[in-house]
DNA sequence: CGTGACATTGACTAGTATCAACCAAAGTGG
DNA sequence: CCACTTTGGTTGATACTAGTCAATGTCACG
């Protein structure tokens, strides 16, 4: 079971300019995730200090090992992390959007120079500002508030962690799709109220190989769990990165709704 | 694959008194983990917020789903924290010992009451300090030094979550036992200059229930596994509580050393 | 010494991986 | 514009790891 890594071309970055000429309250993330923690005027500030990139498909642009010189800020897209064994197995830690924010997990106390732990790579194209570690770090004592969303953002990416150690351990095949086709129609926040029933359509940017990483299992039980699912009549298969939800409820029960 | 849940009896909490009473200053945790943020004057302020409990072992402390109203501190003893699905299928998400912080993780926002997403419960006897959420959250403000802390543990927590889905999304049995093997003895701080050769006794507090469930697998894997290290020669098992790492170098490479 | 909890070992089974063929959609080039 | 190729996805046959079920072994404790 190895899988190549698929590799952007090197580390050839468009930069599109510093962040401060196009305007962070232009930000199509400007209230969600870290950003919405900061006033205008404060946030301007922060803004001097990144860089606006655009990143092609397949593009990694944070290597496992390497020294961890920023933090990042996702405005446009998706990207992957992930962690990789040394004969090629993969294992995707998570999938981030805009307004997630990227970097805190270096080796070595969080506060001094250290290695990235996982690598990133953008799924299609991907927008991002770009912090030198160097500059932000001295701001989290100046601005508390970022201190603290920082760790709100942490403490939810323990929770989602430990959702997906539950999966990863413990449930079947089926069960990680399921569990994962609402995580991510919930993440969309395609479900205002909790979980409703009636049909709602899913967007996958990922290919069926991330999905597998993700979940721990082939492409193949990917291909074959969805396969049942859909003739279970729980879900329609409009397009490969297109799923729909046909009954969110009976999907939960399947996915092992938590205790 | 059904695990009942052990469980101790109910929430009977054998109060040992608050801790302003015996000092933080004599506490065997006193330098590890949370407390060694602080100085020993703030230390003092926070204590007076403090309960100094013991627990008989097995006692379930923390209950998934319930309202979460406590902090906890441990100080001595091993806990086991995890997630169960309906049908009692359990993943242990991690195992506490001394110094480690525990609580951060509820539902909703981070600040806001919400409810705990993990049960806990002892291994063994175990000696805690317990503070209310509602006491120590506004001394989060008071002292940066603590909630820069906070953000330490939690980051280092994601870390070894990231570790811990590569293990159980991509690893093999034994590959899974023999990283555990060394991630304990490291966690023991018994390499104190990387990962050396020469053979080292690991004592394990945890049950072979406790192992499989932290590791994805079934008690009887666990014991084959465990075999064929010790057929291998790279381990031996004078008790079942008790691995002697007899060429840990090896054993790493066989645990797939990250690349 | 008997009892019970925990651990190990063995025989068999089930779920998922592997290997391989096939299919569909999207480019590509004549 | 249409055959050819490429890429990603699905489906089928078989293999293998780990799960299940059951017996046996070991140790602590009364």
């Amino acid at each position: 079971m190895v899988h190549l890594q698929p590799r952007g071309g090197p580390m050839l970055i468009n930069l599109a300019g510093r962040a401060s000429a196009d305007k962070c309250t232009d930000c199509g993330a400007r209230h969600i995730g870290l950003c919405d923690a900061l006033s205008d005027d404060d946030l301007q500030l922060l803004a001097n200090a990144a860089q606006r990139i655009t990143l092609p498909p397949g593009q990694v642009f944070v290597e496992e090992g390497t020294p961890a010189l920023h933090f990042y800020n996702i405005n446009f897209g998706t990207v992957r992390l992930f962690k990789a064994l040394p004969d090629g197995r993969r294992q995707i830690t998570g999938f981030m959007g805009a307004g997630h924010f990227l970097g805190l997990k270096v080796s070595g106390p969080a506060a001094a120079p250290g290695h990235y732990v996982f690598s990133a790579e953008a799924i299609g194209e991907v927008r991002l500002c770009r912090f030198t570690r160097a500059g932000l770090l001295p701001k989290l004592t100046e601005f508390p508030a970022l201190e603290r969303k920082l760790l709100d953002v942490a403490t939810h990416e323990l929770i989602i962690a430990q959702d997906q150690m539950l999966l990863l351990g413990r449930k079947t095949a089926v069960e990680r799709v399921a569990s994962f086709l609402l995580a991510w129609a919930d993440r969309m926040a395609l479900f205002p109220a909790g979980i409703q029933e009636g049909k709602l359509t899913v967007e996958l940017p990922m290919n069926r190989m991330d999905l597998a990483d993700y979940l721990g299992v082939t492409i193949e039980t990917i291909s074959r769990a969805l396969g049942q699912l859909k003739k279970s009549g729980l879900v329609a298969l409009p397009h490969a990165h297109e799923v729909v939800l046909l009954a969110p409820r009976k999907l939960a029960a399947l996915a092992g709704a938590e205790s």
